[in-house]
RNA sequence: GGGCGGGUACCCAAGUGGCCAAAGGGGGCAGACUGUAAAUCUGCUGGCGUAAGCCUUCGGGGGUUCGAAUCCUCCCCCGCCCA
């Protein structure tokens, strides 16, 4: 592989890279580079967003480059003090070595543990001492931080941002200073931020990082970037058949995009999926259910895309019952269609399952039941459909429940 | 510290004594139509109850009243302006 090759893998499916000579003048020393990826220990679920960062990360593993990943423990530990974010809750250690341990298994379905390192910012932040921390702040303007759009925003139409928000960014930025960081990589709405830790490393004395940015793949609900808090998010762990589902039902604009991003196409492919959908030949369906039998074979495997495929044609396209489903036992032999319900847990209250009968949302072995008090004999078996989705074989069976 | 404006359900937002489990929108769910797409139409959207009804919810605590999201009072929180 010449130089060539290496530098259009690095440029791939990028957004920005600023400043590419400093990454080309980086990658000739021949050094194994140091590649900052920040984690937030709030949201441990890897999705197919966070997944394209990822794999940018792991070509420059491929490329012998070592991947630095912060954990945001320290942050995560304090959580939002102002109480005003949801998303920035407070963690214990023990929620956090929680949250790592399943975050690990996911991330290195994607990574090179050889060449990854871990590091958590609790190590050098909290040994931080004020006057440390004022002096850093003191780089950095208010005006600086208000070009922001998101703190820009909140200023011009007076909704508050505390006083620690301003300082999040500065304290990422000391992270790259702190692990040395040659390289950092993250989503492009982390731009701001990343220009900043430039700035710091720059401050003190440090080669400031090249900044990779990634495009943002946009959710299921085909407006706003995908994200565990907006919860239009498809986990990299998600079984089979959910994530094949998700991946169907996003909105057919969004298929080259997530050919492009998801599934790392080049982008003259993605152009040409993009013109067959638009010239009409082809049904977009065919396109997206390639698609998600691409990406279930990429988390999982061939053979549990080829079941989750023929699941989904059989319940959705031909409406047919899945070969598979769970069974539960319960313990009366007759039971109201509600409690059957409520009972293996499908709805989440008994008024929301007698929302659901009166709706007409609900069938036994085939045929709707909407008289709510409607019972339902369970000596011979059931089977039993709520909503689209949700099949169950409900059986008398003595008190024990299983799937 | 002072003045003004605010805090309502998952989110935004109306409501200023009973007709308020609380308008409207968003989101979500269900149904029709379909390709579990989009668009569209319809319905539902606090809990318990077969139902009548009961219980919980309008920042928090006390109070007035037959009755409070609405009035009084104290407290907490936010924004703007002045200092």
């Amino acid at each position: 592989m010449n130089c060539m090759d290496v530098w259009d893998k690095i440029v791939a499916h990028t957004e920005e890279i600023i400043l590419p000579e400093e990454l080309k003048e980086r990658l000739a020393r021949g050094k194994p580079l140091r590649v900052k990826l920040g984690i937030d220990p709030t949201a441990p679920d890897v999705h197919l967003g966070w997944a394209t960062v990822l794999w940018k990360l792991r070509q420059f593993q491929e490329l012998g480059h070592t991947a630095v990943l912060i954990v945001g423990d320290f942050t995560a530990k304090i959580g939002d003090p102002s109480g005003q974010s949801k998303t920035r809750p407070q963690l214990s250690d023990e929620q956090i070595r929680e949250n790592m341990r399943h975050y690990q298994e996911q991330i290195f379905k994607i990574l090179i543990p050889e060449y990854t390192e871990f590091r958590y910012n609790s190590e050098w932040l909290s040994q931080m001492r004020l006057d440390d921390l004022i002096r850093l702040a003191s780089k950095v303007t208010v005006a600086q931080l208000l070009v922001r759009e998101d703190f820009n925003t909140r200023y011009r139409e007076g909704t508050p941002i505390a006083l620690h928000e301003f300082l999040y960014p500065v304290i990422q930025g000391y992270d790259s200073v702190m692990v040395k960081a040659d390289v950092e990589i993250g989503g492009r709405d982390q731009k701001f931020n990343f220009l900043l830790a430039r700035e710091l490393q720059r401050y003190y004395g440090q080669e400031p990082e090249v900044l990779v940015l990634m495009p943002l793949l946009l959710g299921t609900d085909g407006v706003r970037k995908m994200s565990q808090s907006l919860g239009n998010y498809i986990g990299i762990s998600e079984p089979p058949d959910e994530m094949y589902g998700k991946i169907m039902s996003i909105p057919d604009e969004l298929i080259p995009h997530y050919y492009e991003l998801v599934l790392r196409y080049p982008k003259d492919e993605v152009n040409k999926i993009a013109g067959v959908i638009k010239s009409g030949k082809v049904n977009p369906r065919d396109l997206k259910a390639k698609l998600a039998w691409e990406v279930v074979k990429l988390y999982h495997s061939e053979d549990a895309a080829d079941k989750a495929a023929d699941r989904f044609d059989r319940i959705f396209s031909k409406r047919e019952l899945p070969e598979e489903m769970p069974t539960f036992k319960l313990p009366a032999r007759k039971m109201r269609i509600v409690d059957i319900i409520h009972e293996i847990g499908y709805s989440g209250s008994r008024s929301e399952a007698k929302r659901l009968i009166r709706q007409g949302g609900v069938k036994v072995n085939g045929k709707v039941v909407d008289d709510v008090e409607q019972e339902i004999d369970l000596q011979a078996g059931v089977v039993l459909k709520v909503g689209k989705r949700k099949f169950a074989r409900v059986v008398y069976g003595g008190d024990t429940t299983s799937r």
